[in-house]
DNA sequence: GTCGTGTTTTGATATGGATCAACGGCATCG
DNA sequence: CGATGCCGTTGATCCATATCAAAACACGAC
């Protein structure tokens, strides 16, 4: 990695003064804080997100193999999720935005066993995880946010599991703007009007789908009237429609 | 539900004599009781998984929609987990042998998001989820311990979208029974003769297949030598034959 | 035992998406 | 500003798997 990379991705502690309260003014805050918690529990889930990182575009957050040790909570930007077979070909296997957690998948045999890359500039607050274990076990709501966001993650990875199972390439796609468009409405983003972070060759390697059947799909929507695209630009303008062809996989 | 089928289902509370060391005899209790406990907490383990169940073939441990109480290790037996569609289709997720734990993805919202139906007669240990949280807080080595079961769903997903977004039939149909193998060495099942408990069906919704396709691929590994299959029993004459399949997906 | 039902195998054909190929657009960098 | 390279679009063709169909087989009920 060249030199200026290391800077550039150089963790950031920051001063005590900004420490205080970071958490808590945290756009994504929901994430590290459940609900209920007392002063001093907030403090010390404050002193838990400690350490912050920024990520280039392209940056590697973590990569297969390496320990792990720490859990990341997107602040802001996008990333992907991929995994790498021996003969060198990949598979994303998920997309994070803010808000969102990543690195779960390290904890089951202490190494990571995905890559997580920036698809844009982006920030995440490390959380130590043996510190978390600790604190999750002082807390019982932490412990019980904790529990449920791993869970979570397991019914998101069977929904995508169904997609891949048991749709065509149009449900697939329509189904994957739908998450995005939902996964945005969350974070108050517009539902019906965003920029993909990934090429069409993310997305299909995602969906199980070659990047010219995405983009065909696309055309095929547009053609139709469900959405308007221009490159990485996305308004979804018949959000019926799209559940439409979504649920079709019924007939 | 017919009364009879009920009756079967009742959950047997075992008598205390049978209680004490319930879990220090069971055959698959590295699931529940993590290494380097003391003897007070391995009384308190034995207490958490106090309440068993049986069931018959086809008997569904819980369903979809149902409020999540309780994790559910199996004892003995073999099930599947299967989500439904709206109109009425399914899919099957995931498969569970003796010695692996199903529920997990019902913490998430607090209502399990998938049947689970036994696949044979089986027997689970009930371990109702609440107090398995407080357990987890007093005992650390549990509770990292479950956190590692979880991340180890995640992964095992994480490979099913690969299974189901990069590879042919046939390289399907090779990893999932080498993965059977694995799975059936690890609990001291002959990792070469196996019955298969699930129909061509099962096995076809779990790998994005048609059940005629699992067909003509078992046919063809029979026809090439690598496996002797008759009905539901299976023997692998060539594993290393079926690695090669497996790991084909590279050229 | 026989019947009936569900499962599996095998063959013939159809098709959705992959593959191959060419071109156009947009951004970056000299 | 033009050159270069990545990304996206679109068309033509091919192939793996789905679909349709029928027969063989296994198993439980009676």
């Amino acid at each position: 990695m060249a030199r200026a990379e290391l800077l550039r991705q150089q963790s950031t502690h920051l001063a005590l003064a900004e420490l205080k309260a970071a958490c808590a003014n945290c756009n994504v805050r929901e994430i590290c804080q459940p609900a209920g918690l007392t002063q001093e529990e907030l403090d010390q889930v404050d002193d838990l997100v400690n350490v912050r990182r920024k990520l280039k575009r392209g940056d590697t957050l973590y990569r297969a193999g390496e320990p792990f040790d720490a859990l990341y909570a997107v602040r802001s930007g996008f990333f992907k999720a991929r995994v790498t077979y021996e003969d060198g070909r990949d598979q994303v296997t998920g997309f994070s935005m803010a808000g969102e957690i990543l690195g779960m998948d390290g904890i089951g045999n202490g190494t990571h066993n995905c890559d997580a890359v920036a698809l844009e500039d982006s920030e995440v607050c490390c959380i130590p995880y043996s510190r978390m274990e600790e604190l999750a076990r002082e807390i019982g709501s932490l412990q019980r946010h904790f529990h449920k966001l791993m869970s979570r993650e397991i019914v998101r990875e069977s929904g995508v599991m169904m997609l891949l199972g048991g749709m065509r390439a149009e449900e697939r796609i329509a189904a994957f703007l739908l998450n995005l468009s939902q996964r945005l409405s969350a974070r108050g983003y517009s539902p019906t009007e965003f920029h993909l972070r990934m090429t069409r060759e993310e997305i299909g390697s995602y969906l199980g789908l070659k990047l010219e059947t995405v983009s065909r799909a696309f055309s095929r929507f547009h053609k139709d009237g469900l959405i308007e695209i221009a490159q990485k630009f996305v308004r979804i303008k018949n959000i019926e429609g799209l559940k439409q062809i979504y649920a079709h996989h019924v007939s």
